[in-house]
DNA sequence: TTGTAGGCGTTATCAA
DNA sequence: TTGATAACGCCTACAA
């Protein structure tokens, strides 16, 4: 049973009526008598017709479609923030579509280049740092964008983001709580993100009287072999708990730090930043700032679909509450 | 600088052409003079002129897009396989619509319908089982499909797939051979690859002369839940090693069994099924079978352009090879 | 090498 | 409640 396709004209020289009352069933509308209406469904049960979606775009200017950039599909990370993405997006009826950006400036411009050209009716960006030119590229489109879990700093473009500031603050303190000397690892400082999480640990050391020491932030880090690498450092320098806002870093370095006999966490605690399920996995399992990963992704898609629907908005830059989940990590 | 829908015509405007000449330099077509293409180039560039995909689509009938099905993109394996069909996709020009079916046959169904009436291309489908009514939806369309690890047991749909019964027969080999009594943990045998793989296992017990034991198969495990509460199951049995398909169900087993005081290797041992990240990042970290999943989605997506560019295509049922990586959960 | 004109499959506006 | 008939923005013969 080949399909060859069959168009809502078919459906309607079939139901014996106008292709324009078909169009009316196909979408719904109610200004069609419950007799033909019926008709027309049976036509279209008949001939397996099904809407070409891409001729109802052109025709409507609505493609029901969200473009999501994120730096890439294998970050649990980013993951767990898609799927929130995705679940707000099919409760709505939006499809989605996928872009990898590799955290590349000229990735992202082509990509969101790909979304426009494809009219997708909105787009969600997710990405450590906002560059200018993609800023200006965001700011400039009518297409409504949102986005997850990166700072436009001139608040400008609609967001929602984690307190970064307040997560580090905390777990610095919950550290310090416990006498401990305690260093940073983090990523780029190029990233908004990061320099607010800098500012929560100096606030935090700060408070309980302890003296910052530029040494003990370690920038830059992503990766999990980067967190291996950092083991020996932190040991050579005395540090003996450690806050870390990639959680791949941070399972890198607890497992250097058991390989070379260091006790976590009687020797050593470790407070991780994501709270993806590697945290979990672990072993012992890592103590964790909870971002609400799928929260951040279910709420930036709803405030999406506001926007896309121009329903008013209160407040377009968002944060999300996080918390501190105690595993084995920390005493 | 608020874009206005710019269209071809303004551009031919401006240029002083017609738009069919337009039309050919944004296409790349050679017959234009070089003169009028820079004309017209300058003349795009002055408008900020973007084609439009959507009505590109509906005129050539081509959507550059193609559809790609997962049961969730949190899994880090199909996230795997889905950055090489990504990747793979974005070498060819198309993009990628992605769309989570949580392995759930209806889903699935739906999302291929919306798959096909947004005129992709072609699409890429994973899952761990391929139901009929979804292979009949499959085969019945003209739309090119690839299954990426899945099986279609009449081999009607082109495929690409790990040899999972010879990754088994060897990963059992390996074990029996330090004497060991091994069980062997994987997901639902109603997926065709998991029915392979039993068979890899019991081939090579028969060849040690060992007796299958049915209660050392432990079938639809796929969380790390899942694999914790395996743990005092196993050590009930007197078993001390395991194959295990699934890389969460593993590492949850060896967390387990090192809370309850169980050595890895040297009391228990432990090959893992997919050399997922996770099988990098688990304390010890798990020897493995490698599938190789990045490759596994390229080379799906390869052989789907080939389908949609109808080229010659010698083979439709494709095999890749496995290695088994050791790490440190086996001696 | 360039231009004209007829689709592509819908939606949407007017009339009827 | 229905039916013509323009768009929508582009591609693609076919002509010139």
């Amino acid at each position: 049973m080949v399909e060859s396709t069959t168009t809502i004209y078919d459906v309607a020289r079939v139901a014996g009526v106008s292709m324009a009352t078909v169009s009316r069933v196909v979408n719904g509308n109610a200004n069609v008598k419950e007799k033909t209406r019926q008709k027309v469904l049976d036509a279209i049960a008949e001939l397996d017709y099904r809407p070409n979606a891409i001729a109802r775009g052109l025709a409507s200017k609505r493609t029901t479609t969200v473009g999501v950039v994120l730096p890439t599909i294998t970050s649990p990370y980013f993951a767990a923030i898609a799927r929130g993405i995705d679940d707000v997006a099919s409760m709505y009826n939006y499809n989605v579509v996928l872009a990898n950006s590799d955290n590349d400036e000229e990735k992202e411009g082509k990509v969101i280049e790909s979304f426009l050209s494809k009219q997708v009716d909105g787009i969600v960006f997710m990405g450590s740092s906002l560059s200018e030119s993609v800023r200006n590229q965001l700011v400039g489109t009518r297409t409504p964008v949102v986005l997850a879990g990166a700072i436009d700093g001139d608040k400008e473009l609609a967001s929602v983001n984690i307190d970064y500031h307040k997560a580090a603050y905390e777990a610095t303190k919950k550290l310090l709580k416990t006498g401990k000397k305690v260093a940073y690892v983090l990523g780029s400082l190029n990233d908004a993100e990061n320099v607010e999480r800098m500012v929560g640990y100096q606030e935090a050391l700060e408070e309980a009287g302890v003296k910052f020491d530029e040494a003990l932030v370690f920038e830059g880090n992503y990766s999990y072999e980067n967190g291996r690498n950092l083991a020996q450092h932190l040991i050579d320098k005395n540090v003996n708990s450690a806050v870390i806002s990639v959680d791949d870093v941070a399972v890198g370095l607890l497992n250097s730090l058991q390989e070379k006999g260091v006790k976590v966490p009687t020797d050593f605690e470790i407070i991780a930043g994501s709270n993806s399920a590697l945290t979990q996995y672990s072993f012992p399992a890592l103590t964790s700032v909870n971002q609400p990963l799928y929260d951040l992704g279910a709420v930036s898609m709803r405030l999406l679909t506001k926007l896309m629907l121009k329903e008013e908005v209160a407040e377009s830059q968002l944060i999300l509450d996080h918390e501190i989940i105690n595993r084995r990590s920390t005493k």
